[in-house]
DNA sequence: TATTATACTGTACATACATTCAGTATTTTT
DNA sequence: AAAAATACTGAATGTATGTACAGTATAATA
């Protein structure tokens, strides 16, 4: 199994989630239209990068007729997943040492697949529905669009926002909650990371 | 779910079975060669009947657009939870009916075990992070104690809402948002069903 | 007894889709 | 420095595929 680039990561995903949702494999066209490719031999492309490394195999002259190789680390029954505190300002979190416990989940439970549970420290995404002590899905990814809830590092400090891409060097970090303010990041002064991404939420209660 | 006839069957099992060999759905010619059917037309009642009958989906004008509703495989651990929509008021509702699909979850997932996911309508319960279309998990009991989330039913309309006794025969079923008001149900003149409790919560983006 | 559901064959057609060809540009490998 | 891989746009084409229409026949309902 050769590398994968980042791109082709993505359209592998893309497969992945679309057939998860739809229960069929998508076009060209649909891939496209899911990443903002604007030719479906972008498309095509990818697949045949996909194809010669050995992650999807495609059955020539058929249409939708992608299906996803090495499906253990995808569809095969459960997985503990680590559930991560979201520890206080100014702590190294995200580590080992705050994996509070682990979750037994199918690895396809959300429609993309995910890395770890992170639990949430704080109502500053109170109208986004995600509460104190809730277990955000985060899969790790740097590949986020405005409006997704992602998971941001400043230093040390973890937070959990709206990303919104202001000017290709400022990133706004927007709560969901009039008590907070919007997190204003110039990626020229200071050190901005996308640990990851929201793909679902769990909550116990 | 309306009886299955022979034929419907076979044809709902080939379908299963070009899923599991191939990774995608077969077209109606793939079903008719590998039934010995002679016209794709054969094929296509039988796909409208499963679709009838709610077996299957088909997406309109979709090459191999068939997905499978009623997954029958589940492990030891897990089980197929029924995912039951919130139906418009005055309808009945929680009935087979209104299942709209099903998620393989483990048995012990949430702290209590439970029955269903109901997917949420409208935002009655917003500031306790219930948004449009999460899943509650409900646990069908009466056992029900001031503070919790409860599916309660008054005639045919059903509703999430805190569960509050102010007397013997007064029960309040508060909403968590402002713009939505008390319900105060008198036991003695009015019938209120309790259908269950929230004992978690799920979220997929 | 009339009607609807089931279970097919066979033909036809619009379009959904895979796929090729022609470009452009950047990065990585040889 | 040349070749190959990556990452696209854009247009064009043949065919794979869904789907409607026209029949035939039997069993199940109303």
């Amino acid at each position: 199994m050769k590398e994968i680039t980042s791109q082709q990561q993505r359209v592998l995903d893309c497969i992945q989630i679309y057939i998860n949702k739809t229960g069929f494999p998508p076009t060209r066209a649909n891939i496209c239209k899911e990443l903002g490719f604007k030719s479906p031999n972008s498309a095509e492309t990818h697949l045949r990068a996909l194809e010669k490394k050995g992650f999807i195999s495609i059955e020539s002259g058929t249409s939708r007729g992608i299906s996803i190789l090495e499906s253990q680390e995808y569809s095969e029954n459960d997985y503990e997943y680590p559930v991560i505190g979201l520890v206080a300002a100014g702590s190294p979190t995200l580590a080992e040492e705050n994996i509070e416990k682990t979750i037994n989940c199918p690895k396809s439970f959300f429609n993309s697949n995910f890395d770890y549970f992170l639990k949430v420290k704080g109502l500053s995404m109170k109208n986004a529905g995600i509460m104190e002590d809730d277990l955000i899905a985060v899969k790790k990814t740097t590949d986020v669009k405005n409006g997704d809830i992602v998971i941001a590092r400043i230093d040390d400090e973890v937070t959990v926002k709206f990303f919104r891409r202001k000017s290709p060097n400022i990133i706004e970090l927007e709560p969901a909650n009039d008590e907070f303010t919007n997190i204003i990041v110039n990626l020229e002064t200071d050190e901005l990371h996308i640990e990851g991404k929201s793909v679902g939420l769990l909550r116990k209660n």
